[in-house]
DNA sequence: CGTACGATCTGCT
DNA sequence: GCAGATCGTACGA
Protein backbone atom coordinates (compact mmCIF):
# COMPACT_ATOMS: atom_id res chain seq x y z
CA UNK A 1 0.00 0.00 0.00
CA UNK A 2 1.90 3.64 -1.09
CA UNK A 3 1.49 6.33 1.06
CA UNK A 4 0.05 9.03 -0.51
CA UNK A 5 -0.61 12.43 -0.21
CA UNK A 6 -3.96 13.89 0.53
CA UNK A 7 -5.33 15.76 -1.92
CA UNK A 8 -7.44 19.41 -2.40
CA UNK A 9 -10.55 17.40 -2.93
CA UNK A 10 -9.98 15.51 0.44
CA UNK A 11 -10.18 18.90 2.16
CA UNK A 12 -13.15 20.11 0.71
CA UNK A 13 -15.59 17.79 2.38
CA UNK A 14 -18.10 18.97 3.81
CA UNK A 15 -18.70 16.90 6.40
CA UNK A 16 -16.28 18.45 9.30
CA UNK A 17 -17.08 15.87 12.02
CA UNK A 18 -16.66 13.17 9.38
CA UNK A 19 -13.09 14.69 8.57
CA UNK A 20 -12.20 14.61 12.36
CA UNK A 21 -13.01 11.18 12.66
CA UNK A 22 -11.35 10.44 9.37
CA UNK A 23 -8.28 11.89 9.67
CA UNK A 24 -7.40 9.35 12.77
CA UNK A 25 -4.57 7.17 10.94
CA UNK A 26 -3.38 9.47 8.62
CA UNK A 27 0.34 10.74 8.47
CA UNK A 28 1.63 14.50 9.12
CA UNK A 29 4.87 15.53 8.18
CA UNK A 30 6.93 18.81 8.22
CA UNK A 31 9.83 19.83 6.58
CA UNK A 32 10.80 22.84 8.81
CA UNK A 33 13.95 24.44 7.07
CA UNK A 34 14.78 21.32 5.98
CA UNK A 35 14.27 18.82 8.63
CA UNK A 36 11.64 16.25 7.91
CA UNK A 37 9.84 14.54 10.77
CA UNK A 38 6.49 12.78 10.34
CA UNK A 39 3.63 11.21 12.79
CA UNK A 40 0.41 9.45 13.40
CA UNK A 41 -2.55 11.69 13.83
CA UNK A 42 -4.28 9.87 17.43
CA UNK A 43 -6.26 12.70 18.44
CA UNK A 44 -8.70 15.53 16.33
CA UNK A 45 -11.42 17.61 17.28
CA UNK A 46 -13.81 19.22 15.01
CA UNK A 47 -14.64 22.79 14.93
CA UNK A 48 -17.82 23.24 12.69
CA UNK A 49 -18.17 26.88 11.90
CA UNK A 50 -20.50 29.48 12.26
CA UNK A 51 -23.41 27.53 14.22
CA UNK A 52 -20.89 25.94 17.16
CA UNK A 53 -20.35 28.16 20.39
CA UNK A 54 -16.83 26.38 20.43
CA UNK A 55 -15.45 28.10 17.48
CA UNK A 56 -13.60 31.08 16.78
CA UNK A 57 -15.80 31.37 14.02
CA UNK A 58 -19.09 31.35 16.26
CA UNK A 59 -22.14 33.24 14.95
CA UNK A 60 -20.02 34.40 11.60
CA UNK A 61 -17.48 36.19 13.23
CA UNK A 62 -14.54 37.63 10.78
CA UNK A 63 -11.47 38.89 12.20
CA UNK A 64 -7.71 39.45 10.94
CA UNK A 65 -7.25 35.81 13.03
CA UNK A 66 -10.24 34.30 11.83
CA UNK A 67 -9.90 35.26 8.39
CA UNK A 68 -7.56 31.87 7.72
CA UNK A 69 -10.59 29.78 8.27
CA UNK A 70 -12.35 30.94 5.67
CA UNK A 71 -10.22 30.13 3.11
CA UNK A 72 -10.40 26.90 1.40
CA UNK A 73 -10.03 23.21 2.93
CA UNK A 74 -6.85 22.38 2.84
CA UNK A 75 -5.34 25.43 4.97
CA UNK A 76 -3.27 25.73 8.11
CA UNK A 77 -4.67 27.72 10.86
CA UNK A 78 -2.09 27.92 13.43
CA UNK A 79 -2.94 30.37 16.42
CA UNK A 80 -1.63 31.18 19.61
CA UNK A 81 -3.01 30.08 23.09
CA UNK A 82 -2.45 30.56 26.65
CA UNK A 83 0.75 32.83 25.96
CA UNK A 84 2.44 29.84 25.53
CA UNK A 85 1.47 27.31 23.25
CA UNK A 86 0.76 27.35 18.64
CA UNK A 87 -2.49 25.06 18.34
CA UNK A 88 -2.60 23.56 14.79
CA UNK A 89 -5.89 23.53 12.77
CA UNK A 90 -6.93 22.41 9.19
CA UNK A 91 -9.31 24.32 7.62
CA UNK A 92 -11.88 22.09 5.64
CA UNK A 93 -15.00 22.45 3.46
CA UNK A 94 -14.92 24.95 0.75
CA UNK A 95 -13.96 29.04 0.70
CA UNK A 96 -16.32 30.88 3.04
CA UNK A 97 -17.09 28.35 5.09
CA UNK A 98 -14.91 28.33 8.43
CA UNK A 99 -14.88 24.51 9.06
CA UNK A 100 -11.16 23.01 10.94
CA UNK A 101 -10.26 20.40 12.46
CA UNK A 102 -7.55 20.55 15.34
CA UNK A 103 -4.97 18.20 15.62
CA UNK A 104 -4.74 17.17 19.14
CA UNK A 105 -2.31 14.43 19.23
CA UNK A 106 0.43 12.65 17.54
CA UNK A 107 2.73 9.51 17.58
CA UNK A 108 6.00 10.09 16.24
CA UNK A 109 6.86 7.98 13.37
CA UNK A 110 10.38 9.88 11.16
CA UNK A 111 12.85 12.09 12.23
CA UNK A 112 12.71 11.01 16.37
CA UNK A 113 15.71 12.89 17.45
CA UNK A 114 14.53 16.04 16.25
CA UNK A 115 11.70 16.09 17.41
CA UNK A 116 13.02 14.68 20.94
CA UNK A 117 15.65 17.81 20.67
CA UNK A 118 12.57 20.30 20.05
CA UNK A 119 10.94 19.22 23.48
CA UNK A 120 14.23 18.75 25.37
CA UNK A 121 13.79 14.79 26.70
CA UNK A 122 15.98 11.94 26.24
CA UNK A 123 13.12 9.48 24.96
CA UNK A 124 9.22 9.29 24.24
CA UNK A 125 6.96 7.64 26.43
CA UNK A 126 3.38 7.30 24.69
CA UNK A 127 2.32 10.21 26.25
CA UNK A 128 4.67 12.46 24.34
CA UNK A 129 2.62 13.40 21.94
CA UNK A 130 -0.80 13.97 22.98
CA UNK A 131 -1.82 17.90 23.77
CA UNK A 132 -2.47 19.93 20.60
CA UNK A 133 0.42 22.36 21.97
CA UNK A 134 3.05 19.37 22.35
CA UNK A 135 1.99 19.13 18.39
CA UNK A 136 3.19 21.94 17.08
CA UNK A 137 6.71 21.42 19.23
CA UNK A 138 7.30 18.25 18.21
CA UNK A 139 6.43 19.45 14.58
CA UNK A 140 8.23 22.33 14.61
CA UNK A 141 5.15 24.46 14.00
CA UNK A 142 4.58 27.81 15.11
CA UNK A 143 2.93 31.15 13.74
CA UNK A 144 5.29 31.00 10.54
CA UNK A 145 2.97 28.54 9.09
CA UNK A 146 -0.63 30.01 9.55
CA UNK A 147 -2.49 30.24 6.45
CA UNK A 148 0.42 27.94 4.27
CA UNK A 149 -1.75 25.90 1.95
CA UNK A 150 -1.86 21.68 2.97
CA UNK A 151 -0.67 20.74 -1.08
CA UNK A 152 3.08 22.57 -0.29
CA UNK A 153 6.05 20.76 0.46
CA UNK A 154 6.35 22.59 4.43
CA UNK A 155 3.31 20.66 6.46
CA UNK A 156 1.06 18.34 4.32
CA UNK A 157 -0.81 15.01 5.19
CA UNK A 158 -0.65 11.71 3.57
CA UNK A 159 -3.13 8.67 3.50
CA UNK A 160 -0.86 6.20 5.64
CA UNK A 161 -0.92 2.39 5.35
CA UNK A 162 -2.78 2.11 8.64
CA UNK A 163 -6.59 1.62 9.05
CA UNK A 164 -8.43 1.54 12.65
CA UNK A 165 -11.06 -0.53 13.34
CA UNK A 166 -14.06 1.30 14.29
CA UNK A 167 -14.39 0.05 17.34
CA UNK A 168 -10.54 1.43 18.37
CA UNK A 169 -11.84 5.20 17.42
CA UNK A 170 -13.28 6.99 20.59
CA UNK A 171 -15.62 9.97 20.09
CA UNK A 172 -15.94 11.68 23.12
CA UNK A 173 -16.45 15.98 24.26
CA UNK A 174 -14.11 18.40 23.12
CA UNK A 175 -12.03 19.68 25.81
CA UNK A 176 -11.27 23.17 27.58
CA UNK A 177 -14.75 25.04 25.87
CA UNK A 178 -16.66 25.45 28.97
CA UNK A 179 -17.80 28.58 28.14
CA UNK A 180 -19.63 26.83 24.91
CA UNK A 181 -22.48 26.08 26.70
CA UNK A 182 -24.81 22.66 24.95
CA UNK A 183 -21.79 22.75 22.04
CA UNK A 184 -19.76 21.56 24.98
CA UNK A 185 -21.24 18.46 24.99
CA UNK A 186 -20.76 17.23 21.26
CA UNK A 187 -18.90 14.24 20.32
CA UNK A 188 -16.61 16.00 18.37
CA UNK A 189 -13.32 14.53 19.51
CA UNK A 190 -11.70 11.51 18.16
CA UNK A 191 -8.95 9.57 19.67
CA UNK A 192 -7.71 6.27 18.92
CA UNK A 193 -6.92 3.64 22.30
CA UNK A 194 -3.72 2.70 22.60
CA UNK A 195 -3.95 -0.52 21.38
CA UNK A 196 -2.02 -3.53 19.61
CA UNK A 197 -1.39 -1.90 16.80
CA UNK A 198 0.43 1.00 17.97
CA UNK A 199 2.19 -0.62 20.55
CA UNK A 200 3.84 -2.28 17.46
CA UNK A 201 4.65 0.53 15.72
CA UNK A 202 5.64 2.53 18.57
CA UNK A 203 7.65 0.45 21.30
C1' DC B 1 -6.07 52.30 24.96
C1' DG B 2 -6.87 48.84 28.76
C1' DT B 3 -8.12 44.59 30.27
C1' DA B 4 -9.67 39.79 30.69
C1' DC B 5 -8.90 35.36 29.40
C1' DG B 6 -8.04 31.35 26.56
C1' DA B 7 -9.18 24.77 21.78
C1' DT B 8 -2.40 24.25 27.60
C1' DC B 9 1.97 22.14 29.63
C1' DT B 10 5.30 21.52 33.09
C1' DG B 11 7.24 20.97 37.40
C1' DC B 12 6.79 20.75 42.01
C1' DT B 13 4.06 19.19 46.03
C1' DG C 1 -3.42 17.99 42.28
C1' DC C 2 -2.29 22.74 41.56
C1' DA C 3 -0.02 27.02 40.57
C1' DG C 4 2.75 29.53 37.45
C1' DA C 5 4.28 30.76 33.06
C1' DT C 6 3.27 34.27 29.45
C1' DC C 7 1.04 36.97 25.33
C1' DG C 8 -2.11 37.63 21.27
C1' DT C 9 -6.76 38.48 20.45
C1' DA C 10 -11.16 40.43 21.06
C1' DC C 11 -13.97 43.72 22.67
C1' DG C 12 -15.60 47.56 25.33
C1' DA C 13 -14.48 52.38 26.90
Amino acid sequence: MIDIKLTREYYLESDVVKVAKDLIGKIIHSNIEGEITSALITETEAYAGVTDRASHAYNGRRTQRTEIMYKEGGTAYVYFCYGIHYLFNIVTNVKDIPYAVLIRGIYPLNGVDLMLRRVNKLKFDKNSGNGPGKVTKLLGIDKNHNGISLMDDTIWLSSGNITFNDSLIIADKRVGIDYAGDDALLPYRFYVKYNDVLRKIYE
